[in-house]
DNA sequence: ACTAACCTGTAA
DNA sequence: TTACAGGTTAGT
């Protein structure tokens, strides 16, 4: 579920009750949320570390620790990390369960589909699937041409593109939808025959629509809560992600919605071309 | 480039 | 009962 937003999000709200907190128990649940590690190494190897901050990349949340290793934390579809300041009952579907000296962070995810590892931290880029993300949408560095040149010689739809985190790292399906809605630009367009406004555009649509989704504190459209356990509030500006059958919030028209790239596409095709 | 698989829950 | 869900990967 999370995308960007919601990762970074999750992010902000957790550091601020774990920064600088010793991480003193683990619970393995359902060990195999954590994978590449036996259950005891795993513990011997997180249980005394100190959490230093955390970073996030594309939609994974890297939480550094003392003695330089990381744990990097994908949330897939149902994915959650939950912050309690008091003792808490895992739920139904909690995996793991750090006991903090100061409260609890617990890792709980419906669908299993969500991930928990451990790396030594000056190998994380080349030791794991992050090394192969695209560029951070909202660093400074990402420039229409950056965007160009990621897309370089492709000849695939731009749903797919933007869906691809080797091309850029963070879109999800629902703010690539909403991406495309702003720029104007239909989904099943090929990307190699976009102008260069086009890019320009679709660029800034980008931009702006994830510093939106994060200003919100993300989308709850369903399942999604923040470390706290909050709902975020960018479902309510969706113009387009689940809205198919509904008339476009600008011209009225019925919006369409159809599979591309495997994934329920929702646009409109007066507004978007 | 598309599909199935990984899972469980919810809604049609 | 069936289809579908914010993601990714491995297979064809």
């Amino acid at each position: 579920m999370p995308e960007l937003p919601e990762v970074e999000t999750i992010r902000r709200t957790l550091l601020e009750h774990v920064r600088d907190i010793k991480i003193e128990k683990i619970t393995l649940i359902w060990p195999s949320a954590v994978c590449g590690w036996e259950d005891k190494a795993f513990k011997d190897l997180v249980t005394g570390r100190r959490i230093k901050t955390i970073d996030r990349r594309g939609k994974y949340l890297m939480i550094l620790l003392d003695e330089d290793w990381t744990l990097i934390a994908h949330m897939r579809m149902t994915g959650r990390l939950n912050y309690y300041p008091e003792h808490h009952e895992p739920e139904k579907h909690t995996h793991v369960v750090f006991q903090l000296e100061r409260g609890e962070l617990h890792f709980s995810d419906v669908r299993k589909f969500g991930r928990i590892q451990a790396i030594p931290t000056p190998l994380r880029i080349s030791e794991s699937s992050l090394h192969k993300l695209g560029p951070e949408p909202l660093e400074e560095a990402f420039t229409p041409a950056v965007l160009k040149d990621r897309f370089g010689k492709k000849k695939v739809f731009l749903k797919a593109a933007l869906l691809d985190q080797t091309v850029l790292a963070g879109m999800g399906n629902i703010y690539v939808d909403e991406s495309l809605f702003l720029a104007g630009l239909s989904p099943d367009r090929r990307v190699d025959t976009l102008s260069e406004e086009e890019i320009s555009k679709l660029h800034h649509a980008i931009q702006n629509v994830l510093q939106a989704g994060i200003d919100a504190q993300g989308t709850s459209f369903r399942d999604y809560r923040d470390a706290n356990g909050e709902k975020g509030s960018f479902q309510q500006a969706l113009q387009v992600y689940g809205r198919g059958g509904k008339p476009c919030q600008v011209c009225g028209q019925t919006l369409e919605r159809k599979r591309l790239a495997g994934r329920i596409t929702v646009y409109c095709s007066r507004c978007q071309s």
